[in-house]
DNA sequence: CTAGAGCGGTGAATTTTTTGCCTCACTTAA
DNA sequence: TTAAGTGAGGCAAAAAATTCACCGCTCTAG
């Protein structure tokens, strides 16, 4: 729509940094970009950018005006969404921000189940931890976040929430693994392999061990859950992921920890606060907030 | 803002019924408005309106499409309001849409508290009916409203609710002003003037009497609560309101009526749902529910 | 039944807006 | 100092929007 397109090429400013690399990208002249921006800052009664010997950046308010953009471009694509399944195709692209734990089994069966009744219908998935994802949705670069343990939860609409307890992953020959439930402390005992900060669970175990004064001294530390679930089958180590990751399968155990040691996490679904969903990410929010609540009960 | 001028065009064709009565109010050729919305129509995708033989009207496309313009351009003022507000003048409009019960009391003494620490901002006051003042919401026609027991709420973002019983309004010497405490059936069995239909007040009176198998007879039936006010001075009827519409003043009695006759309603304050106000509607909000809150609960 | 009024649509001319090109003034890094 | 980068502004060309003068259609008053 043409209507957006001088906010389109603000945004193209504020990215490129200078209004002349900006043109050349848009296929345009500096100066008629330039008159563009201008004309704008006119328009609108206050200049959103600072000039900068070396270019240009976005000030206070044109941080507002972009975000105004793409509040704006987000209502019209869920605009046409919305057009689209009136006339009866049900099209469209959903785009999500998820933790590591969804990617082996939770989102491939969704999406799966989904895209088996409505074939039209694309999806991007992408990885993020907590805070990237909490950011892409603020940025309108996704439509719906799964993360585990949110850190901010500005902008954040819950969606929907279901405990998550942290499980320890071993392999079958694991001394540990005799035990049904496992204490903390044990695991702390025997060598582990933890991901890194960033992530809910090291967030949950950190705090949980400092509440007995003790500390993760993780032998191996990773950004891959995937890494830690192949990595105690190497050597007998203790992993860390929670239960909607893990599916009992041969070669791998997995056992509970101890809800006293360690409290369960929330999984929540959310998206960007006070926007509106394209049809197709509703529609798959719903399907993904029933499955949560279907999902087996930690006991 | 020149980027909304085309759905601005629009909108008035809309309201017209017809391109050229639209365009002779828009001071333009019936010709070059027609272009403007056929060319929207291409660029978009779809028709937005119906051709008729006397003129145009959306179809649901185009309301759909009319609805996005109007929370756009209600976004923009927003965005605007929250620009002024961080270059430290803090001015606006707020637009309300209020039963009116909150005419007499709370209304004033709050907009008169909100405009004394920011006499820059100015307001709109309308008294609206449950049901309109939901749909003026939904049209972006207003910014809040404060309505007594509202019937549909789609829509409808409640801020804040807090209960209301309703009360009897007599003259001092009606034979009933004699008890603290009314009986529904007392009052009904003595002549009464009642609020029309439309309303809370009148929808939860007509509900508990049917349940002890009663029905209203109002001698007088009227939209106006100030009559009803006034009217039980010139004769010895029983009135009824809500309470924070009514102060204990010399030649007027007001009595409470039994919760286990009459239950409460609520009085609930609201925005449009997944809108962002402005700041000086916002924060007259926050005002407005404080004072609910302190409002003095009936016993 | 017909004439006229009102409607949306269209091609060509015209006006308005936007863009391209060139240059200037300025700042920084070499 | 020089060279390369930046945003701004004047002026003519290009593009887009508007006007003007029509057309065909439908409904209605006479």
């Amino acid at each position: 729509m043409r209507h957006l397109e001088t906010f389109r090429l603000i945004a193209a400013v504020a990215r490129a940094g200078s209004i002349r690399k900006a043109a050349e990208d848009a296929n345009l002249t500096a100066s008629a970009l330039n008159r563009r921006v201008a004309r704008f800052e006119e328009e609108f009664g206050s200049p959103i950018f600072e000039r900068l010997p070396r270019g240009v950046r976005l000030n206070t308010v044109g941080e507002l005006v972009l975000q105004h953009y793409l509040a704006q471009k987000s209502d019209l694509a869920r605009l046409k969404s919305q057009i689209a399944d009136l006339s009866g195709e049900r099209r469209g692209h959903v785009t999500i921000a998820c933790s590591q734990a969804l990617l082996p089994y939770f989102l491939p069966e969704q999406v799966a189940r989904y895209r088996h009744d409505h074939p039209g219908v694309t999806f991007s998935i992408n990885v993020r931890d907590r805070e990237q994802a909490e950011q892409e949705l603020a940025r309108f670069a996704c439509d719906l976040a799964l993360v585990f343990e949110p850190v901010h939860l500005v902008d954040f609409d819950v969606l929907h929430s279901v405990p998550q307890p942290v499980c320890a992953v071993l392999a079958p020959d694991h001394k540990l693994a005799e035990h049904n439930v496992l204490r903390l402390r044990d695991c702390l005992d025997h060598a582990h392999v933890a991901p890194s900060m960033r992530y809910g669970v090291r967030a949950l175990m950190d705090l949980a061990a400092k509440q007995s004064n003790r500390a993760l001294a993780p032998v191996v530390e990773t950004d891959s859950f995937e890494l830690i679930r192949h990595y105690v089958l190497h050597e007998h180590l203790v992993g860390f992921q929670i239960a909607i990751g893990l599916r009992p399968e041969r070669g791998i155990a997995i056992r509970q920890i101890a809800e006293v040691d360690l409290p369960h996490g929330h999984l929540l679904l959310g998206q960007m606060k006070g926007r509106a969903l394209p049809v197709a990410a509703y529609r798959f929010a719903q399907q993904v907030a029933a499955a949560l609540d279907a999902l087996p009960r930690a006991a």
